[in-house]
DNA sequence: CGCTTCATTGACCCAAATCAATCTACGTGG
DNA sequence: CCACGTAGATTGATTTGGGTCAATGAAGCG
């Protein structure tokens, strides 16, 4: 299966041929976008909806006084708000960290997408609850814990998050994230990040190749942070 | 209308008598609970939607270590996770911060008003969407906001929320928080909090009677913490 | 080879935390 | 009616995690 959409999907609920069908029609040609470029400015109304297919984005916000926050990041298979078209305008940016490939995917498509396949639409959902719990768990992040235990949340979300999506076969991590976005995300400055992830590279947990960094050691760094993925309910709930 | 959770969603949609007696309907008699009882705790498996009629009531999360963090405020009209059923269990809980009034509405009750009536679905949505809108603001707030802006952008977005289901008509807010909730909201310590709302009392922001914060200057406030209220999506989209 | 983007390091600073008392207003039982 | 207990608000002294500022590497690239 190469359809990300579908393999996330799968992991909540047994889609059928004609589930996994649906969504590769959605999809159509993939659309090739360089990194740094924004998908949807804050402010603008949103006419499309955007399917992640290939490479990482974000959504972000910034203030007045230039200091910009990461609310999210999406990796592949990841699609952002699937009812965006009920507000008015976007309340923030969502930028693309890396080169990716995309499917746009009409207000008219979901509405359909929806409509046919019950199963889709509940597994939309479902995404859709599990990525508001990955933001509250972001708030318990910011609020209540210090350096050393964002940054190593956040690898471990990562970690997780691509495995649903069979971004990971080995038993390594490698994050295409600067210094500098890892701090717009977590609340710290590029050099507190630095130090941090200088630690954890003392002890053994992570390594830099080729100026990405590699999380080699998962087991102990979770166990450091405290981590604790059920709030991606990355099971189905058992009668469904 | 004394249905807290229509005004809001009228605020979003025109809803008709029909819709309105639906929202009328699905309340039964409201049951009463006292304040800092849990509604629902982590780990639980919710069976019920909770809807706030009266009293205030929040999202938090404890930590290991026994911090908290608050992640959302409930007032009435609030209606909680209209989808949750979707998921396993809660990764946080909901208690009340002070004596309530509540309607516990089954499952079904909620699949038969969102399949009757189309509006009311979609307003719901629109409900949903802000939830998550007003997340991602406090997550920017935790994040690159300093105490004062933090907890006077607190204050300015209860203002517009409680004005938006007619709790207030005059012109000052009364918080029934106490100093050690707004620091668990806001991450910060009860005697910073203080501090901070010492700075605002000598300022003549706000002022306290009988252990209540009340808010008087909001347009100073405002402009003082650069709130924007277009997080809250007060205004519908034009062309629905 | 010179840019440019990231990563790294050191010296110093500050907003907010911590610790530790008070103070105040209620509410309650006698 | 009052002494007492308790939750919350205040205040002061001190500490600290992380920020700020300012260079210095180091790798990739046109």
């Amino acid at each position: 299966m190469d359809n990300p959409l579908a393999l996330k999907l799968s992991s909540f609920t047994d889609l059928s041929g004609g589930d996994l069908a649906a969504l590769d029609a959605v999809i159509g040609t993939p659309i090739l976008r360089d990194a740094h470029s924004d998908l949807i400015q804050d402010g603008e109304r949103p006419e499309k909806v955007i399917l992640l297919l290939r490479g990482w984005a974000c959504r972000y916000k910034v203030l007045e006084d230039g200091s910009k926050q990461i609310i999210a990041y999406l990796v592949p298979g990841d699609l952002c708000d699937p009812h965006v078209f009920i507000l008015d305008a976007m309340d923030h940016s969502i930028g693309l960290l890396t080169d990716a490939a995309l499917a746009f995917i009409s207000r008219d498509a979901i509405i359909h997408l929806t409509d046919c396949c019950p199963k889709i639409a509940r597994a939309l959902w479902w995404s859709t609850l599990v990525d508001e719990a990955v933001l509250r768990h972001w708030l318990v992040n910011l609020g209540q814990r210090d350096a050393f235990d964002r940054v190593a949340h956040l690898f471990c979300e990562l970690w997780d998050r691509l495995r649903q999506v069979g971004l990971k076969e080995d038993d390594e991590l490698e994050v295409p994230l600067t210094q500098e976005q890892i701090g717009d995300t977590m609340a710290l400055t590029t050099v507190h990040v630095n130090r941090v992830i200088q630690r954890m590279r003392t002890e053994g947990l992570v390594s830099i190749k080729r100026k990405k960094i590699r999380v080699h050691d998962l087991p102990r760094l979770r166990e450091l942070c405290g981590y604790d993925p059920s709030y991606l309910h990355l099971r189905r709930r058992s009668q469904l």
